[in-house]
DNA sequence: CCATGAAAGTTAGTATCTCTTACTTAACAT
DNA sequence: ATGTTAAGTAAGAGATACTAACTTTCATGG
């Protein structure tokens, strides 16, 4: 968690450390608050070193992006291993593992989204989102009891996953007013969930 | 549409037109890769008569934000002028210029949301977002014939308002593929809407 | 065991950026 | 006319992104 200082010339580990580092500062400031000079302190090293493992600012930033998405899915899929064979919880539990991914690393979260730099997204990073797509894709169509590459599977998935993205949004963002307006999130999910579906 | 320079000494015009400078820079390109003293440049002042204006750049990319937020709102309340009293299609014509906005000025739109500068979002910027969200309110409510702050007409608007909110944005970041895998987006309007309002 | 080449640091420097200070211009109210 | 003040400018401090040229360390083959 904390990062470590380098030991010697030769820091050993210090792209990781740098991805790190600029993970707790995109929380703590917020996209525009920090620089990689910051990192390069927090990380004990020279603020020319980060030029030896990225190429550029944007590059550094899409590491970040990258390392985050992997977790999400790795959250999805162990938000599973709790809950029983094909049930609506299953797909619940997803959506509570993105929407509390979210909320936990709000800054690595609209990164991870607000990417494309130029004529479109990273092709890795694409693949790294329909990677965590797939999880609920899996869950969609084992629930449906139909193919992966299903029609309808497709759409409920692509459905529920609008839905979750957008209210994890619209909650670190405070858009909306400071509660009293707010549904209830279990209840949203319950709902949303169940009408997506069951009513097909 | 184009930045006018200035004729005297005084520019007359300065604040509206660095907000209209900052909008184009920033589609152009991206929230990372314009400054200040670029939006100067296009609108003919020294790079200092910003900070006449403004405080700091982030009082700036605020006033772009919520000019953003008021036209958004607009768009909404434009796309019920074709539509007829009391029909779903007014609700899917809301979620139209929705999507519309987030696509024809996606950098616009994601500022608009990722905003909060520590300790929550400017209360400015929170007014504003709510009169937009109060538009849908205000459809929603008619359609269920029930009154704007019934929980069910606010809970039902929020989840089209989620579904609307993540589908734009998934847009616009294209971490979906390519095209193949995205159902139409006609289908989701009509769908999402039904199951959202015909059900309960 | 040593030489050598590459990987991964460093220092120093450039161009640019944000924002401040002190000065200037012009518009307007009285 | 004149004084006040809003809205410009110029000059500069401090920080940043990134590059170039140099240095240290490690790893590896002879």
């Amino acid at each position: 968690m904390s990062v470590e200082t380098k030991t010697g010339y030769h820091h050993g580990n210090l792209r990781a450390q740098l991805v790190e580092a600029v993970r707790v500062l995109l929380e703590q400031k917020g996209p525009e608050g920090f620089s990689v000079s910051e990192a390069s302190r927090l990380a004990g090293v020279s603020t020319a070193a980060p030029y030896k493992h990225f190429k550029d600012k944007p590059d550094i930033m899409r590491a970040v992006a990258m390392e985050g998405m992997c977790r999400l899915r790795s959250a999805m899929l162990e938000s599973l291993e709790r809950q029983s064979h094909r049930s609506l919880d299953r797909i619940i539990a997803i959506g509570r593992a993105y929407i509390g991914f979210a909320r936990k690393e709000p800054g690595v979260f609209r990164m991870m989204f607000g990417q494309q730099d130029r004529d479109g997204v990273d092709a890795d990073m694409q693949a790294a989102g329909e990677a965590a797509f797939d999880v609920l894709i899996a869950e969609v169509a084992a629930y449906m009891s139909k193919g992966l590459d299903d029609l309808d599977v497709r759409r409920n998935a692509y459905l529920l996953w609008t839905f979750v993205h957008g209210h994890a949004f619209l909650e670190i963002d405070q858009t909306m007013a400071p509660d009293g307006h707010k549904p209830d999130e279990t209840y949203l999910l319950e709902t949303i969930t169940q009408r997506v579906l069951l009513v097909s």
